[in-house]
DNA sequence: CTGAAAGCGCTTACAG
DNA sequence: CTGAAAGCGCTTACAG
């Protein structure tokens, strides 16, 4: 069933009928409710690719998530509660307001220039790059090609440099320098002086900023920070495993520890029981995220909450605006992070731990 | 940047940058280094929807997630375990073939259409459909239009009635009856007479297979099906909270439950540790799924695993042989489930529990 | 207010 | 082996 046919019953031109389903001001109420009767009865859809070829938007969203540095996992999403609750939300906001999501996993840094072959194909109206690397300087170009992306997770303040080329990009986050003093505000209140670090992927900016926060943190308070506590764990499991492992195996461990997100704080976890270091009463630990696994492990863990919602919200809701020219130029946000306090905390004890 | 430029540099015709981009046989080699320098040196990408429009495919996967039970809450997906595993291993599996995802949410009944509609849009080549309830019976005319679709989790044996109409249909599942007996021989074994069901929705396949396994098992022992030990949880948490708070405030409880799913299995373990009813001591359970969350709560959820990735991957498959017509005629699979022995199961214990 | 016609960027019989 | 031309199903100036 085509235009053309749906036309011919209704007794008009196919022009007619396009302006009844484009919703053209100027045709008559009665010319309208007849056209729009034949389509319902036969449940027309008109061919979206028609529709794009002669001009239209496709009201798709693309949605790409980097998933690099976990190469060595054949199944990458599959299990990674981070992305999981930011793809879920992304459907959820873009759906319900009338756009469809084309997904895509980015595997290697030769996957980034999908973004713009997907954009160049006509295939999406915009996209949404999570997890964005430094590298991400192929998806900026992208934008500037007219195709508007948001960016979650990336470092506004080096774009606002040049902004005026960045009109079509749009920067989404959260606080997490702020939020991750918090958490390290915290462990010193509680008396800990000695303090580690399981850091993030200091390529993305918010493995950055928590990285730098710790840093800052410690150096007002004039605690030392040791480097043999700073275990590079790059957001990554296997890596945080081999990490804490080393450092358990050198007998000497930190009272606290600032994990950069909560899969390596909860991965971190299960080590210490394994060897019997109990959490909190050896070693207290706060992670960064707050997602669903967070709370439901024993001990809960106490971190800091991504309002990943209102984030991808935000999103969606700007890059929309992008794309229909409702609104124009760079633009950024960034979310306040809350500190959620459950069990793995606790104040510094003065029995030293021996292994 | 369109075909037509593309041949202008490479001094040949439109017809044969299009035969040279489908790989068209009888191109000299020559010709065909040429046009593809010409492609890579101006990054050139077809248009899709014009290649669609002239009768290509779209290379696209629908995939429809139906979430109408959880209508009460208005991000469905957004912490949902079982759906974000499946979602995630569609995208792989996808991806790595070449295929674009499109996502979408089906809140409510009347939401099934967007299926039909976003098929005759020609938006996607195929559709998989995820959480099948009864009323899917309008899918399965979309897939007589001559859409394949993939149903995982639905009755095959009511559609072999018919066979010969379902051409384009494919359906997917695991041995869940099976499953099921297992998990309530292993609380037998166990000792366990006294046994609750926390049962999901009988509108979906699942649901029934693994209430059906239930009441056959208890049957086969001699053992009494008690009515107010089989809880409605239609696996949903809201929902088993209240069935088993109710349960609770009864003050009678059976000694083991075997859950239709894991999520609500988890819930209810959490209510039981609220009651201080201890988790295996003082009631055995044991779930389905094996979800994420399964092994890392405490105690560890004893449970039935479905072999997510290799029903998702099995269903791409075949799925892209539909679309390509390189396999026709209904067919169904069904994957064997395993159980996972953890702690929430223990032997029936001779001191009578009293609330 | 509305129809005829051009055009969107491809693919593919057709003819040579 | 390859080009000219028709056609895919829409939208939108254009003209009336």
């Amino acid at each position: 069933m085509k235009s053309e046919e749906i036309a011919k019953i209704a007794g008009v031109s196919r022009s007619t009928v396009s302006r009844v389903i484009n919703n053209y001001p100027n045709v008559p109420d009665e010319t309208k409710k007849k056209v729009l009767e034949v389509i319902e009865k036969y449940n027309y859809q008109p061919n979206t690719c028609a529709r794009v070829l002669a001009g239209k938007k496709s009201d798709t969203i693309g949605l790409f998530i980097v998933s690099i540095a976990d190469a060595e996992n054949p199944n990458r999403l599959y299990k990674n509660d981070y992305f999981n609750q930011f793809t879920n939300a992304v459907v959820d906001c873009a759906n319900s307001r009338g756009y469809y999501v084309l997904i895509n996993i980015i595997y290697c840094e030769n996957d980034y220039r999908r973004v713009n072959e997907i954009f160049l194909q006509k295939r999406i109206d915009g996209g949404i790059v999570l997890g964005t690397e430094k590298e991400a300087a192929a998806l900026i170009n992208v934008s500037k090609k007219g195709c508007p992306i948001a960016l979650i997770d990336y470092d506004a303040e080096e774009i606002k440099k040049n902004e005026s080329e960045y009109e079509n990009l749009i920067v989404v986050g959260s606080k997490d320098y702020e939020g991750a003093v918090e958490a390290v505000e915290y462990l010193i209140s509680l008396g800990h002086k000695e303090i580690g670090l399981l850091s993030g992927r200091l390529s993305t900016f918010s493995g950055r900023q928590r990285y730098k926060a710790f840093v800052d943190t410690m150096k007002k308070h004039n605690l030392e920070i040791r480097e043999e506590f700073i275990l590079q764990g790059d957001f990554i499991k296997s890596k945080t495993n081999s990490a804490v492992q080393a450092l358990i195996n050198k007998g000497k461990l930190p009272s606290a520890i600032f994990s950069s997100n909560d899969d390596m704080a909860i991965e971190a976890i299960e080590l210490f029981k394994y060897n019997n270091i109990r959490v909190p009463e050896d070693i207290s630990i706060i992670g960064f995220d707050n997602i669903t696994l967070a709370s439901l492990i024993k001990p809960a863990l106490t971190t800091i909450e991504t309002p990943i919602y209102s984030i991808v919200e935000k999103t969606v809701e700007e890059l929309i605006h992008n794309i229909s020219k409702t609104r124009k130029g760079f633009r950024s946000y960034s979310y306040n992070t809350k500190m959620v306090i459950r069990e793995t905390c606790t104040k510094k004890l003065n029995s030293l731990l021996t292994l």
